[in-house]
DNA sequence: TCTGGGGTCCTAGGACCC
DNA sequence: TCTGGGGTCCTAGGACCC
């Protein structure tokens, strides 16, 4: 009895823009950023996502949208519509939901199947993937890219090798080959500032990751160097689960100009608390802990949280709590960039204890 | 270049309990 | 005089992901 395991992942290609690009066929051909309004150069925010000739301009996800800008002052701008992508997402998740024997919704646009007992081996697997991105591009005129192998790490990687709407197969004594060429950045879990301190240890590789002693890793990043250690040996134990609980839900909003009339910060408090408490009451949830977010006009971030001794789902409870916390932030001279404010500490409904919706 | 909004997970210190 | 040890909960900050 072999315990390998074959897993697809598959990942949405430019998600945003390409249901933009769907909606309005005038887009075809031109390049698409979904994001902030970019205001003539001025406007604050960044960019969604891009199409691929977005990104032939160099326009990136996350980049500034007066970045963006600058790059590609030609391409067309429009504001992310997010309960349309919400719908197509759900749509498509349906659709594949019915080929594997596990499935795991990671985000919107990306997903884990694990076909272990679907398929006998690569081939008919490769020959799958192949079927569900024509299902997917058929019905819902979107591509995908799909990574295959013999755990989630390894396939995840693999989808991010080819795309857009490419295929690659990574069979298991291929694994350590195919990882070992990769940057360490593209490993999940290191970004911007754990790759800059590996490039101190001058490690830029996965290669050169899996070559360094674990007691270094351990000493410089704690529990996370034993993981680093056992990616870059292309090794991932974890399961594909369909379970999934919210731990959390909030709303949080960056005002147009810096604020320092404590009055709008309490009114913006009290909207985004009018959202999200629809969204607690629909899903039958009940919350124990209230946070707030601050940040300064410098980016300067702060944070606080009040916890009650039961729980509750009170709307005025949530504002009365984010008002009170704010407070020791406001009427000192600072200007606000953004507010925010988040439930936790979560007594989900039976509702809610079942697969992810995003 | 000047940094959204939705989240998750980790760490570290302090309070408190037995 | 010089002060345990383990567990759990809470808070604040930070890195990261899509």
């Amino acid at each position: 009895m072999s315990n390998d395991k074959i897993i697809l992942h598959l990942d949405l290609d430019a998600f945003f823009a390409s249901v933009e690009e769907r909606e309005h066929p005038k887009y075809k051909g031109k390049p698409v950023i979904v994001g902030a309004d970019p205001k003539n150069g001025q406007g604050r925010g960044v960019v969604a996502t891009c199409n691929y000739l977005a990104r032939e301009f160099g326009v990136r996800s996350a980049m500034p949208i007066s970045k963006a800008w600058k790059l590609c002052p030609r391409g067309i701008y429009v504001r992310p519509n997010f309960e349309l992508y919400a719908k197509v997402s759900h749509d498509i998740m349906s659709l594949i939901k019915k080929y594997p024997d596990k499935f795991e919704q990671v985000s919107v646009d990306e997903g884990f199947l694990d076909v272990t007992n679907k398929v006998k081996d690569y081939e008919e697997a490769e020959k799958l993937a192949g079927k569900i991105k024509k299902e997917i591009l058929n019905k819902e005129k979107v591509t995908c890219s799909v990574g295959i192998g013999p755990n989630k790490l390894i396939a995840k990687l693999a989808s991010d090798y080819k795309k857009p709407y490419g295929t690659t197969v990574i069979k298991p004594e291929d694994a350590r080959k195919f990882i070992s060429k990769l940057n360490v950045r593209k490993l999940p879990g290191i970004g911007p500032k754990t790759e800059a301190v590996l490039k101190e240890l001058k490690i830029e590789t996965v290669n050169q990751l899996a070559k360094t002693d674990v007691k270094t890793l351990v000493d410089t990043f704690g529990v996370f160097g034993y993981r680093m250690h056992e990616m870059s040996l292309g090794i991932d134990e974890s399961e594909v689960t369909e379970e999934y609980e919210t731990k959390s839900l909030g709303r949080e909003t960056t005002f147009e100009e810096d604020v320092d009339n404590p009055e709008i910060v309490f009114n913006a408090i009290g909207e985004l608390v009018d959202e999200f408490h629809e969204e607690i009451i629909a899903s039958d949830i009940q919350f124990k802990t209230v946070s707030i977010k601050i940040r300064y006009e410098n980016f300067e971030t702060h944070t606080r949280a009040k916890t009650f001794e039961f729980y509750t789902n009170e709307k005025q409870l949530v504002k009365d709590a984010a008002n009170q916390l704010c407070q020791p932030f406001l009427n000192i001279g600072r200007k606000i960039r953004l507010v925010g404010v988040r439930v936790s500490g979560l007594n989900l409904g039976e509702k809610q204890k079942t697969l992810k919706e995003v």
